[in-house]
DNA sequence: TTGCCCCTCGCCCTCTGCTGGACACTA
DNA sequence: ATAGTGTCCAGCAGAGGGCGAGGGGCAA
């Protein structure tokens, strides 16, 4: 269901819904005794239906005969039937008047009271469900009248007119809705005035209290009144609700006429002649390229220069041009002078036009009149709500024409296209740091965490120092990551870890907290401790001797080998790991890790030049290529030292005979 | 009666800003 | 391994600009 607009200005639904509205008539203006009034215009169908209806019409005249009027049970619709009320009124003048009520197709009734003579008070009756209550209720919304639909509307006088269900005068108060408005301080509202032969009927709206407006029926057999008598306080509700109906001044200096349908008045026969073709689907005037009718020719015109491309009035200042002078004005005024005739009162804001203004006005009042039915949101325009109810419908109409990746804003769509597959998109620069990022929104995201002051006092967690800035923060703990930190008060040592510090401390107190429980021999450190225990006391033990294939020396260690293999030239380092077990493997592997490690910062930009997989085998082939220039350029990229270059590399080869990398022929 | 002009509604658009999920990076 | 953080990105709403088109006032 579409939400509509329910606090606005009357005007507004005087217009383009009323030719919805109404049905098909063909008013023509009759005058008698000083009255206006419009002659029968009921079509065949309508008339057909009357006849039909005339055995009906005998029997309404009998007190509570209850009309059932062929609701559609196929209809999900709630469907309204009227029922005849015995009118109790002691007024004399409106003893003639029928009382309708209202019962909803399940019969519970919603129409109980007859308030004041001329009246029908239409107030909720027992709640048998929301939807019933919602149905009637116009504190819950008078938009929710669109979900009712009444096919049939009897009036119960014998001069009522009668619409049968598929006659064109079928009032929908789905289509009644539309009219529907509460203006506020406004406390009656005419919602619909359906006028007969002899009779009016009328649907108003009351503004009670929050949770009691309430609609109003009239029904009337009086249709003529002269202005000039003023309704005496009782009838104050009859006589406005007669007011709205055709009618003119016979004496005094100028005459009025009331349109009967709408509110609309004017003192030219002219204009109300006019206006009333509003309520017709009278379109005389046809188009001859596309069929389309209208009712003026002056609107007949302005549509087939939209055929032909005539825009006679052309803007001076550019090549725009227009149907209408009054729209070449509006266009000066936005793009040329920029002259803003309505003015806020509550800010500096300006618009060329009143409706913008109004518009405007809401971001103040925070009014919000369009009311989402399918959740609590409500927007202060239409367009805000049709872009909302996307959110509930999914649809997604802007597609990406390069991956079609479809949005729900076109706006959306752009800033994808531009960041997607844009060229020099442009980049946003912190301007209190060296970040850029892509997107402004984000930028502020950014400058809010990490610029934004903050009143509490950030602790570096490393020192006393304290900051009120993140980034500034964040800045200076990055001055302690290389930093040893941990300096040793009986000597200069330093060490970046507290663990080694406390391993440090212990040579200079003596203490050996680590006892071997064979031997009880103690050691400051837990891994002396296990060495020893391996070397000596672990029977399984076979130390490894890592032996130079050239002058068959030997060596406990791995890395005494290969220190003795860079003097000897064995290449001793290649066989002899390859032959010793998964120890001697980790080993390698934490020399590696350790080398990793130094040079991580550095070989990141070395990983992304030498292109994934092929990394190591690159800097393996420069280094065996003797590219002594490609070969310095990849190991300073890498950050490899000159120190730590061959066992670097050593350990390269190693991993390349183990099968943790491949050799690119490339 | 008609045409012109102005007013108003309604629609669509852009720009803007906030939000939260996804992902990568880091401690 | 995990939690914290920053950036990317799409979704969505707020505000306002611009214009087409219909209706009413008024004068020719």
């Amino acid at each position: 269901m579409a939400a509509t607009e329910i606090s606005v200005l009357s005007e507004q639904f005087t217009k383009i819904k009323e030719l919805e509205l109404m049905p098909e008539k063909g008013l023509k203006e009759e005058e008698k005794d000083g009255v206006c009034r419009e002659k029968d215009h009921r079509s065949p169908s309508e008339l057909e239906a009357e006849r039909t209806s005339g055995a009906f019409q005998d029997s309404v005249l009998e007190e509570e005969v209850e009309l059932v009027l062929a609701p559609s049970e196929e209809s999900e619709k709630h469907i309204l039937t009227l029922q005849t009320v015995h009118f109790t009124s002691e007024a004399v003048e409106l003893q003639d008047m029928s009382l309708l009520s209202i019962q909803q197709q399940e019969g519970v009734q919603v129409v109980v009271q007859q308030p004041g003579p001329g009246l029908l008070w239409l107030e909720e009756g027992p709640r048998q469900s929301l939807q019933q209550y919602a149905a009637i209720g116009i504190q819950q919304e008078l938009y929710s009248l669109q979900e009712i639909e009444v096919l049939q509307f009897h009036a119960l006088e014998e001069n009522v007119m009668v619409a049968s269900e598929d006659s064109k005068l079928a009032v929908s108060l789905a289509e009644t809705a539309g009219l529907i408005k509460l203006e506020e301080g406004q406390e009656k509202n005419q919602l619909l005035a359906e006028r007969t032969k002899e009779q009016l009927f009328f649907v108003e709206t009351m503004s009670g209290d929050e949770r009691s407006d309430e609609i109003v029926l009239t029904v009337s057999n009086s249709n003529v009144e002269e202005q000039e008598d003023q309704p005496t306080a009782g009838q104050a509700d009859a006589e406005k609700a007669r007011s709205t109906k055709n009618q003119r001044k016979t004496k005094g200096a100028k005459q009025t006429f009331h349109c009967d349908v709408c509110m609309f008045t004017s003192s030219r026969m002219s204009s109300f002649n006019r206006h009333m073709k509003t309520h017709t689907n009278e379109k005389p005037h046809l188009c001859h390229l596309c069929l389309k009718t209208f009712r003026t020719v002056t609107l007949l015109r302005n549509h087939v220069n939209t055929h032909t491309g005539t825009r006679p009035y052309k803007c001076n200042d550019c090549n725009m041009a227009f149907v209408t002078s009054g729209e070449l004005v509006r266009h000066t005024r936005y793009k040329h002078t920029h002259e803003k005739p309505f003015k806020c009162s509550m800010c500096k804001y300006a618009s060329v036009e009143a409706s913008k203004l109004k518009r405007h006005v809401r971001s103040h009042t925070g009014e919000r009149p369009f009311q989402c039915c399918q959740c609590s949101y409500a927007s202060r325009d239409t367009y805000k709500l049709k872009r909302h109810m996307r959110t509930h419908s999914g649809e997604k109409p802007y597609e990406c024409h390069i991956c079609h990746t479809r949005f729900t804003q076109s706006g959306t769509m752009k800033i994808h296209i531009l960041q997607k597959h844009g060229e020099n998109v442009p980049k946003y620069q912190c301007p209190h740091c060296a970040t850029i990022i892509a997107r402004k929104s984000d930028l502020r995201v950014h400058m809010r965490n990490l610029h934004a002051y903050s009143a509490a006092e950030l602790k570096c967690r490393y020192c006393p120092a304290v900051f009120h800035e993140r980034y500034a923060l964040i800045q200076h703990q990055k001055t302690h990551k290389n930093e040893k930190r941990f300096k040793c008060k009986h000597c200069s040592y330093a060490c970046k870890q507290e663990r080694h510090m406390t391993a440090h401390i212990r040579t200079h107190t003596g203490e050996k907290p680590f006892t071997c429980l064979s031997c009880n021999k103690c050691f400051r450190q837990k891994q002396l401790l296990n060495a020893h225990f391996r070397k000596y006391h672990d029977a399984n033990f076979v130390p490894t001797v890592y032996k130079c294939s050239k002058c068959g020396k030997g060596f406990s260690r791995w890395i005494n080998l290969h220190r003795h293999s860079e003097k000897c030239g064995s290449g001793e380092a290649k066989s002899a790991a390859s032959g010793k077990g998964r120890r001697t493997r980790k080993r390698k592997q934490t020399i590696l890790k350790e080398a990793t490690k130094g040079q991580k910062e550095a070989a990141k930009g070395w990983k992304e030049a030498a292109n994934g997989d092929g990394m190591i085998s690159a800097h393996r082939n420069l280094c065996l290529l003797g590219s002594s220039d490609s070969h310095a350029s990849v190991s300073q990229g890498a950050g490899i030292t000159d120190a730590r270059h061959h066992a670097w590399l050593i350990v390269l080869l190693f991993l390349v005979e183990m099968g943790f990398y491949h050799v690119s022929n490339s």
